[in-house]
Order: C-alpha cells, then sequence, then structure tokens
DNA sequence: GGGTGTCCATAGGTAAATCCTATCAAAGTG
DNA sequence: CACTTTGATAGGATTTACCTATGGACACCC
C-alpha cells in the first residue's frame, strides 16, 4: 500500500463522476464499463486516504472531504491538459534550426541558406564561428547542425554533402602563376601563400593541396577572405578562394588575377553537419534537400545527388 | 495510439531524469530498473508527441521543445503534490459532523453532546429541527447525524439507541390527576391534553399513548416544551414532558405538579441516526459511545448497551 | 407489501501494461 | 584496440486494468 500510482485517466473519472453525480453515466460517456469506473475512484479514494463520494442506489453526495479536495484536483487535471495542449503540434511551433557555418561560407553561403529555409518554411537561426567551435557547440546542443567542410573525423557527428566547391587561385598581377598554362596544384608552393590564421579549415586544405610543403609567412594573416584578398592585391603572395568567395572587388581587379585551375582542380566538399542523435534529422533533412535546390548551378559547383 | 495514459509517476521520472541529466542516476534514485524508466520516458514522449531528450551515450541534452514543456509538466507535478498534501491526514482534518437534533431534546440534551463531542475530541455543529427536516437534511447530505426518538421508518437510515427517555405527566395545581394512585398511562384523555404543534414527534407519541383518543384543542398550541409548561400553569390541561425536560422553572412551581408514572410508565427512545451510506460510521460510533458515557444516570434514565 | 427497476459493488477471467534481468550497440578513453 | 559508460532492445514473469455477469440495497409502484 504504498504511494500508489495514479493516472490522469483516474483524476478524470473522478472529475466527471462529481460533476455528473452519477457512476454509471460517468462510465458511459467515459466509453468504459460501470465496473472499471467504480475500481478507479476507488483507486484514487485509496491513494488519498479519502472517501470522495458517498454512494448510494438513490442519492449522491459529494463528501466534506471530497469537496474539500476536488478543486484541487481539477487544478492538477487541468495543468495536465495545459500540458498536452501546449505539446500539440499546433500549438508547439517548433524551435528554429540552430544552424552555424564556418566563415569561409559564411556572407557568401548565407543568402543561400536563407532562400533555402524560406522555401522549406523551416524558421532558422545562423551563427558564424571556426569549425572547432562549430563543432563544440554542436555536441553541446548550442547548435543543431553547421555546415561545414566535410569530412569531420567526429564519431558523434553525422554529416549530409552538400556539394564540391572548386577554389580558384588568387595571384597578384606581374606573379609567374599568371600565365603559367595548364595551371595545376603541382604548381603551388606554400611558402609563397597568404593565409588565414590558425583554425579556419581552408588554411589547412590550401596548404595541403600544395606540392611543395614549406611553411607560408607567419608574418602576414588574415582573418576574412575579403582581407586575404586584399593581401594578394599588395603582392604579398597567392591564395586560394573557394568559388563561392570569388567574388573580386572592384578595386582590385587591376591588381590581381583569378585564375581556375586546368587540371585536378582542387576543391573542398560542403556538408551540413548535425549529431547522429539529433531527434528531427527529418527536418535537416529536408533543408538539405533545400540548399541542394538552390545552390547556384553556376561557378563550376558539383551538387551531390 | 489514442491519447495514450499518463500517469504521475510517469511524469516524475521525466522530471528527475531532466534534473539529474541521467538516466541510470535516475532510475536508481527512483528505485526502478533502467529499462523501465526509458520505458517510462518514452511514454511520455509518445504521449506529448514530442522528443525530450537527445540521448547519447556521453552527452545529454534537453530538447528545445523538452525545455519550453518541462516548466509545464512540473506545473502538473506540483499539482499533484498539492493534492496529496491537502489529502493527507495531517492536513485534511476531519470536517465537524453535522448533527441535528429534536426540538424536544434541543437545549436540554445540547450540553451533553457537546461535553461528549468535546471528550471524544470530535468537531461537531449542532442544529435544531424537528424530525421530518432533520431526515429530510440527513438524507440530502446537510446532515451527517441525528438525535431523534427512534425507530425511523426510513430503510436508508441507521439508528444507534443511546437511552429510553421516561415522559412524566405535567398536571395543573388542583386536577384530579394530581392525586390518582397509581398514576399510569390508563388515565390520560387526549383531549384534555395541550401539546405541541404538527410535526414535533413528542406530539404524536403524546396522543398516542393515551388511553383515551379525541382530539386535543386546537386552541392551544406551544412551539416550545417551556412554552407548553405555561400553558399547563394556566390550567389549560396536562402534557407529557419527556425526562430531561421536566425542570419546572421557579415561578411555575406552586402552580403545577410534575409526577411519575407509577405503572407502565411511558418513555421515548432516544437514538442517533445517519445514512446507512455515511463514509465514517466510526466516528458517529465513537460519539455514541460518548455519549452514553455523558448522558446522566438521574432522572430513570436507561442507557441502551 | 411483494414485484420491479435503478444503482453501485463484487467476482472471475482475460487482455494489456509494467517491471525485471540479460544483452546489445554506440561512442569516448587510455 | 580493448575497456568503460550509457541508453535501447529482447524476452519472460508479474501486476494491473478491463470486461461481463451477478449480487445486494433501496426506492417506487401498483
Amino acid at each position: 500500500m504504498d504511494t500508489l500510482d495514479l493516472s490522469f485517466r483516474d483524476l478524470k473519472a473522478v472529475d466527471l463522476v462529481a460533476r455528473l453525480q452519477h457512476f454509471g453515466r460517468a462510465a458511459e460517456s467515459l466509453g468504459i464499463a460501470q465496473p472499471s469506473l467504480s475500481a478507479q475512484v476507488s483507486k484514487v479514494e485509496r491513494a488519498l486516504g479519502v472517501t470522495l463520494f458517498e454512494r448510494s442506489t438513490r442519492r449522491f453526495l459529494i463528501t466534506a472531504d471530497g469537496a474539500r479536495l476536488l478543486p484541487l484536483l481539477r487544478a492538477a487535471l487541468d495543468h495536465h491538459h495545459n500540458l498536452l495542449a501546449a505539446a500539440h503540434p499546433k500549438t508547439l511551433r517548433p524551435a528554429p534550426l540552430q544552424i552555424g557555418l564556418i566563415p569561409t561560407l559564411g556572407a557568401y553561403f548565407a543568402p543561400i541558406l536563407l532562400n533555402a529555409a524560406g522555401a522549406s518554411r523551416i524558421d532558422i537561426t545562423i551563427s558564424e564561428e571556426p569549425t572547432a567551435i562549430l563543432l563544440s557547440k554542436l555536441q553541446d546542443g548550442e547548435l543543431d547542425a553547421a555546415l561545414l567542410s566535410i569530412p569531420i573525423r567526429h564519431e558523434s557527428i553525422a554529416s549530409i554533402p552538400l556539394f564540391d566547391e572548386p577554389f580558384r587561385l588568387l595571384v597578384p598581377q606581374g606573379h609567374d602563376l599568371m600565365r603559367l598554362r595548364p595551371l595545376s596544384p603541382a604548381a603551388l608552393d606554400a611558402s609563397h601563400m597568404v593565409l588565414l590564421s590558425e583554425g579556419h579549415c581552408l588554411r589547412d586544405q590550401a596548404l595541403s593541396i600544395c606540392s611543395r610543403r614549406g611553411s607560408p609567412s607567419p608574418r602576414l594573416v588574415a582573418t576574412s577572405l575579403e582581407t586575404l584578398k586584399y593581401l594578394v592585391a599588395a603582392g604579398e603572395g597567392y591564395t586560394l578562394l573557394p568559388a563561392l568567395a570569388s567574388h573580386i572587388p572592384r578595386g582590385l581587379r587591376e591588381r590581381v588575377e583569378l585564375r581556375h585551375f586546368d587540371a585536378r582542380c582542387p576543391y573542398r566538399r560542403i556538408g551540413i553537419c548535425t549529431r547522429k542523435t539529433l531527434p528531427d534529422r527529418a527536418r535537416v533533412n529536408s533543408l538539405a534537400a533545400a540548399l541542394r535546390k538552390h545552390t547556384p548551378k553556376d561557378q563550376d559547383l558539383r551538387i551531390i545527388a
């Protein structure tokens, strides 16, 4: 006879009996048999240690104790109802998907992301962080998804590939590489490059693409691709730009040359990553589908089926 | 998959899991096995149609939906707790027993009733009404018990006999019956009596005790025994007084004579009556026991074991 | 006043939910 | 790569809940 477990149907039964003042009709109204209802009511009475109703064949009475407890019982019932109502799909609009993206996608891909989300009627929030922070926030639940350069080594993260983004070479006017034909990654020398700061995946990718390794100048380091373009324009070296970020600001056009690779064009694969345990993967999947649809076909972007 | 029934243990499980951020420890704390707890939680999630927690082996996350619903869930839980607390014997003092008594016991027996209730630590309320009203209020639940002249014809009413109360004869000075020896009910003539108004059981009892029936004067009718004593003192006739009410006010003592019957002394039986369905008959029973103890032994009252 | 109807409780059997132990699968750690 | 941690799954036993059928109490009605 330990603290007996009450369910909301039990309370509902008591409430209805009190309202209708009749076990039989209450049972009928609840769609159960009268003995079952009687059992529920007496279960509540046992749980409370209080007789709520005085049953008799002719007259139905609510005991004084019952009259005092019924409002509390109904309050509990109301709150249960609130809970169910709040959880109802009509009420509980899905929370915005919190999406992060790496800075080298940032401003260049955000419009696409917003269009795709809008078209698929998915509320999103966007934040921009380097990969490591994104992954940590993803795992801490501060983000639901992140647009990253994949693959990702983490076991608990699932990636949906979206597209391959080719790299372009940005060289200063007059540089040897300006005229090299055909242009291939074999011609790249890490020590002649200007790069983003540590922590940007693009930096590591650029380095690993180079045939000649060596270390790039630690003297000149950019924290954004736009700055990087200016460094190249200033003649400090050349760099790789992701295709989506390869627009050259008007003022720089006489001082730099943007070249496409002729062979073995290097690229990075962009994917949307989530925790494997994320409950509504479906939403992420449909966002991914929308992203594929909204990703522009120019710039040699290869969308991954 | 109709609206699934949630119990408070289910909600409690969810609450504790959210608090401890750990299924295993929550299960241990609840004293159940971990798989059982998992089942409870996913039952709640199914009932709400919402995933509350994002489980993984390493990290525990509350979903955005979960964070929004948990306060509501806890509110429902709190109200359930309120209900149980309010029903707890420590909190829920038993409601006062609502007791009615007939006017011919009224002021004469009320002190005894109050003493008995006080001694047995039973809160009571007292009201005075004629028998018919008492019975109706008893059946409507407005009263829990009534002190009546029994037996009572109603099927749904149970009576506990308390004592037999003899009747005395109150005669005006100089009346023939003042000196009749021996005095027995055979000498009574209904048409010479002054009586209480219709509805008082004492009236009917007095009439039925008389050997000569006939109708009493409809001209003189009292609504209280005290008035009746004055009517007798005024020489309007004689009457029967219940022993407990047979005290003669000082001012009347030269004008009336109170006589005991010598043979076949008429009496009425006083009992405490309740609905048979009254939940806590125990309280009425102990009140009855206390009443027997507190009923005075003088006046020839015969207490019924 | 005995038959009749109403109403809730009880009994007994079956279906369903619940709980347990044992085991599995995933993921992080040394 | 073995080991640990954590929650899900599987399978069997127990408990609970529900149904139909029946009983007992009481009021009502000829």
